[in-house]
DNA sequence: ACGTTTTGACCAGAA
DNA sequence: ATTCTGGTCAAAACG
């Protein structure tokens, strides 16, 4: 192309090793730096990490998994699921084609069957208030963001975390957040029915007694224009209602859309329509609609725009800055609109929600993983980890975190700090599979599971067993990740005693301690 | 008129 | 050298 310059240089240019790019301090860093007492953050990944721990103490893992599990991704049983894609589909009424679903929610195809109205739950908000659910409030503290008690939701304690994993649990949770404010976008509007009052544990498609409904205006939902919402229907909604990638409080402009192998759904590319802004990202769907994966590229330039809705007020020009880009083709979560993410969850639904980092990388070693351990310098590996995160949100209720088909011998359970309810370790019964979970609950709501898996099954789901949802283990991206999550630990041995509390690793406890500060 | 999406074509790197 | 693939461009269409 004509332009094609600097950024085919930089595109040519052989691919560095990936490096994590510290934010610069008018984003990330004072995000963090002034929201915790001034601290002094060092654009270090670790940095980022440690200090993020401790400097928010008293915290315990167990005291952020129960913070975690009152967020709002913890706490909306079925919002997410399998099942509430039927919920989707019923309520959008989108027709799918021969089971080629892909263009009829995520693709091209959504100039069908697009809602005419969009129908946002509306409890005791005001429609402006709405927004903090796609952008940061101007007056948000990043503190605020910070103590919120679902920012972080580390799953796998028993395990033991390593800051490795941390940090990317914690940048899964960005991205995941991004995917959830999304989601939910799409289901406020898809849905031709009063929607869910966040905070209740029923499904998007159940009304609450205290919920109200709106029919609401494009001008009345600024920022759920600009958010990355599919729209079955774009000719028969309102002007400029869009498919767009934001819901993070940048503005979007998708630019192609590819079919790419090996995934079923187009993967649609955007960019940062602020001026010189080089930031863009993948977005790539799952064939009913949700976003599967999202990788982003680039550092921005400028703060997210106070006002969704004027779109265009700083969008002068789409021409990037080159030079820019080339220094920031690495992935970096601070693009992803990370506050409006946290202050989402934090104020937002409550949800059961696996949140699953998918590194892409099944062969590297585990032993490359582990070195996460030996702080503070981030192996290359670690940060492929990090940069190439996939996404996977998986919902589904109790009954099908404990049935998923497999048989589960229970060998331990242990009470841990800040949360009352017990977190259970189970191993698969059948012969030769070491796969294990455990199921935690949370302090606030035991109705609230998180499960995490521990290997991957050799063997098929038992026969007349499998009762629930196809996602749970039959999932190659989630066994992938289940992998990438838990056994990458360095208590993997350790957990052979879990069945005995008074055997509870040491090392496993000063972890902890070591986050409480 | 303007901003955005759509989508086929093009480009470049990898296999 | 060829093919494949992902990423981007840009004209057309849309609202």
């Amino acid at each position: 192309m004509g332009e094609s310059t600097v950024e085919d240089a930089a595109a040519a240019a052989p691919k560095a090793k990936p490096t994590i790019l510290v934010p610069p301090r008018s984003s990330m860093e004072s995000f963090f730096a002034t929201g915790i007492g001034g601290l002094g953050f060092s654009p270090g990944p670790m940095t980022l990490v440690s200090s993020f721990f401790t400097e928010q103490g008293p915290f315990s893992f167990s005291q952020l998994l129960a913070g975690a599990m009152a967020s709002p991704i913890a706490q909306n049983p079925g919002f997410l699921s399998a099942d509430n894609n039927q919920v989707k589909e019923e309520n959008w009424g989108v027709s799918f084609e021969d089971g080629k679903d892909c263009d009829s929610v995520g693709g091209g195809g959504y100039k069908r069957n697009r809602p005419m109205n969009l129908v946002v739950a509306q409890p005791q908000m005001q429609p402006e208030s709405l927004s903090p659910l796609f952008m940061v409030p101007p007056g948000l503290s990043p503190s605020g963001l910070l103590n919120s008690p679902g920012f972080l939701s580390p799953l796998m304690s028993p395990f033991g975390m390593s800051h490795q994993q941390a940090l990317a649990h914690v940048t899964a949770q960005a991205a995941f957040s991004q995917s959830y404010i999304q989601m939910q976008a799409e289901i406020q509007l898809s849905s031709s029915t009063p929607l869910i009052d966040n905070h209740s544990p029923s499904p998007p498609n159940e009304t609450s007694p205290h919920q109200t409904s709106q029919t609401l205006t494009e001008s009345d939902i600024p920022n759920i224009e600009s958010s990355e919402i599919s729209q079955p229907d774009k000719k028969s909604s309102a002007p400029h209602v869009v498919d767009k990638p934001a819901g993070d409080g940048y503005n979007w402009r998708k630019y192609g859309q590819k079919h790419v192998k090996g995934s079923e759904c187009p993967r649609s590319y955007y960019k940062c329509t602020h001026l010189h802004c080089p930031v863009k990202k993948k977005v790539e769907r799952s064939f009913d609609g949700r976003v599967s994966e999202i990788v982003y590229k680039g550092q921005h330039n400028h703060d997210p725009p106070q006002n969704n809705n004027k779109r265009g007020k700083d969008n002068s020009g789409l021409e990037m800055n080159r030079s820019n880009e080339v220094n920031s083709r690495t992935v970096n979560l601070q693009a992803t609109g990370q506050q409006s993410v946290t202050s989402h969850i934090n104020d937002e639904v409550e949800n059961n929600v696996i949140v699953v980092v998918d590194d892409g990388d099944d062969d590297e070693p585990v032993a490359k993983r582990r070195s996460m351990d030996n702080v503070p310098s981030i192996p290359v590996s670690s940060h492929q980890t990090i940069t190439e995160s996939k996404i996977v949100v998986q919902t589904r209720s109790e009954v099908d975190l404990l049935d998923d088909g497999y048989k589960w011998r229970k060998y331990g359970q242990k009470v841990v700090k800040g949360n009352p309810h017990p977190r259970s370790y189970y191993r698969c019964t059948y012969a030769g599979c070491n796969v294990r979970k455990h199921v935690e609950r949370a302090s606030t709501d035991p109705k609230a599971v998180i499960t995490t898996y521990e290997g991957k099954h050799n063997h098929e789901i038992p026969s007349g067993r499998y009762s629930g949802n196809a996602n749970v283990n039959n999932n190659g991206q989630q066994l992938k990740a289940q992998k990438s999550i838990v056994a990458n630990n360095n208590n993997r041995s350790e957990m052979d005693d879990f069945g005995n509390e008074d055997k509870i690793p040491v090392t496993l406890l000063l972890k902890e301690e070591q986050i409480v500060v």
